[in-house]
DNA sequence: AATAAGAATGCAAACGTTTTCATTTTCATT
DNA sequence: AATGAAAATGAAAACGTTTGCATTCTTATT
């Protein structure tokens, strides 16, 4: 059978109201308010539908009642475990909210962002969730002109620009170097990426550093790397990091990809972990666990920032937008793991 | 300042086109055929457009031209490596197309996919790509009625329902199987999902059987053991089987993720990898490498996979759907790491 | 200067819904 | 059967663009 060419007109709200011999008005009130229709009708309007093989113009809808029911989400990257929970669950939450989800991701380019940002203005979205709390000013201003429903999640901050639902980073931080302090390290390495265009990991890095500070910096200061989200090039810092005259008796990774790396670059030449090297992640992102040793690590609530995110926003569209302040904060918790032990008394 | 509650009317074409003096035609041919407009007109528009903060109304658009530019993906799920590159390297070629792309998952449940596809023809996606081959007949069927194009990615199979650029899943396990099999190994577990509602998963295992079952299949038959894309379940099967009175001197996992875990597994119970148990894996995912032993594995060239799947959905949209079958045939490569060796002699 | 061809613009009719308001039908009450 | 209230339906005007066709403005050619 060979398949049209010419494209077949679909089947309209029109077709389905002179089939079941009602008005267009009755079909509509049908999908949207079925409350408002008579049993008997309603059968007869499901029936001729499903036989026209009818699906919903939102497009048209929305021109109408100016809503999508749709969400954009804005991620620095999706080929990565770090969002990908907070993804997963965003989605599903807002679907179950009878929203749908536009996702995007700009590679950490916050000027790629407001392009991104624009399109899903074009595209009518509802409302825009955006991750972690710096972003160029033009996405502010676009957000401010078009008077949209904005939410910022994954980072809290005390100020934000526009809510935010999310940890703070520092304190993550914190908790992450009190840990290993408390363990008696000294020699501690810290690896984060940098901090422009990605302010959540900058925010980390001052809590450690600050934590660190407490008992005299010196030591640590010197052991403060530069390194990306990047498994492979992780791998490789604190491979070198280790063959040092001097190497540190832990690590303190910006997250847990970091810390696998770690924990690889270790076993890489012959460091054994716990033992020799202390590891401690940040986010216990899925498979931290498994890991062998098993990843000590402080854990970011990403189910539980994305939920909350989905009804705040969720809220925010259907409020109409008041001016009560819809920050949520949530806490990060210590996760001590096999990774991590006391430094080799010496 | 008070953010107000009333919601400004956002600026549309006929503002614009008022305040530079033109007529809405005008504008719209500004954004849509540049070229049909004189140049100080342009910067007239221009000028107008970005000082109103103008954007444009995709649905408004879409009704009339009855396209949106946009085109729906969906995958079994997001939060896992798995599809993670396919996602990201898809959304990007898109865009290089002025594409945008709507994702869905649905959590390997093919019933739930019939509702995500409708949502994404509801929102008029002017093109559908699915992952797999196998799916509901109502998916086919709303594709079809609705005269959708649509292309099946990451598998491919000899006669596709629909279009599909991807790999031969059982030249995968084939590939993998003949591995082991040439390094000596007799004793094989294989770690395979169960094959419902996943036929790449099912297809894979049914290569890598019938490659084993050419050297005599009984030995390698009773390791035959189900296992879902979980790192957790995955490493807690491989210990289960590591401990077993004959455990095996390899194992062929499903995909990378439960090699991984199979790694873990053997170090949890302290057999030496690639010494006492070869390892291989399927899908060469981000990291792999960096695993100690790197981790042999059969790699799926997931960035072609996306970017041809990108470019072939785009030309079904503008081409209007001829009948020429668009399907795309990639190949695995056995990717040599250090995670297999020949099986201790004796 | 007159003319023609081409470029630039304007007019107005779609596109497929939703919703307000008006009208009809139903049903219980008298 | 008559009445009124409530429920169900219909008619028609939006919503903000795009585009075919008509018109006007440029510019080059004579």
């Amino acid at each position: 059978m060979v398949r049209r060419k010419r494209r077949v007109r679909q089947a309209g709200i029109l077709d389905v109201a002179a089939q079941a011999g009602v008005s267009p008005a009755t079909v509509s009130r049908f999908f949207n308010h079925p409350d408002l229709v008579r049993y008997e009708t309603r059968n007869r309007i499901l029936a001729c539908a499903t036989e026209l093989g009818y699906v919903r113009n939102r497009a048209a809808g929305s021109l109408n009642r100016g809503k999508t029911a749709t969400v954009g989400l804005v991620v620095p990257t999706v080929d990565n475990a770090i969002f990908a929970e907070l993804i997963q669950e965003f989605s599903s939450s807002l679907m179950q909210h009878d929203y749908s989800l536009l996702i995007s991701s700009h590679g950490y380019d916050l000027v790629h962002e407001v392009d991104l940002v624009r399109t899903l203005l074009e595209h009518q979205v509802d409302g825009v969730v955006l991750v972690g709390g710096e972003h160029d000013s033009e996405t502010f201003h676009l957000l401010d002109v078009n008077n949209m429903p904005a939410l910022t999640v994954w980072n809290w901050s005390r100020k934000p620009r526009i809510p935010s639902v999310g940890i703070d980073n520092r304190e993550l931080g914190r908790l992450a170097a009190r840990h290993l302090l408390e363990l008696g390290h000294r020699e501690i390495a810290c690896l984060f990426p940098a901090g422009s265009n990605n302010d959540r990991a900058a925010d980390r890095r001052h809590g450690a550093r600050a934590e660190l500070a407490k008992v005299g910096a010196s030591a640590a200061l010197n052991r403060d790397v530069e390194c990306p989200y990047d498994i492979d090039i992780a791998k490789q810092r604190v491979r070198e990091l280790l063959q040092d005259l001097a190497p540190p008796t832990a690590v303190l990774a910006g997250n847990d990809i970091i810390a696998q790396a770690a924990m690889y670059a270790a076993t890489s030449v012959g460091v054994r972990v716990p033992q020799e090297l202390s590891i401690i992640g940040i986010g216990d992102f899925h498979g931290s666990a498994a890991l062998e040793p098993g990843l000590t690590t402080i854990r970011i609530p990403a189910a539980e920032i994305a939920q909350s995110a989905a009804e705040t926003i969720v809220d925010m569209i259907d409020d109409g937008f008041t001016d009560s302040d819809r920050s949520q904060r949530m806490s990060g918790e210590l996760l001590v793991r096999g990774s991590t032990v006391a430094p080799p008394s010496g």
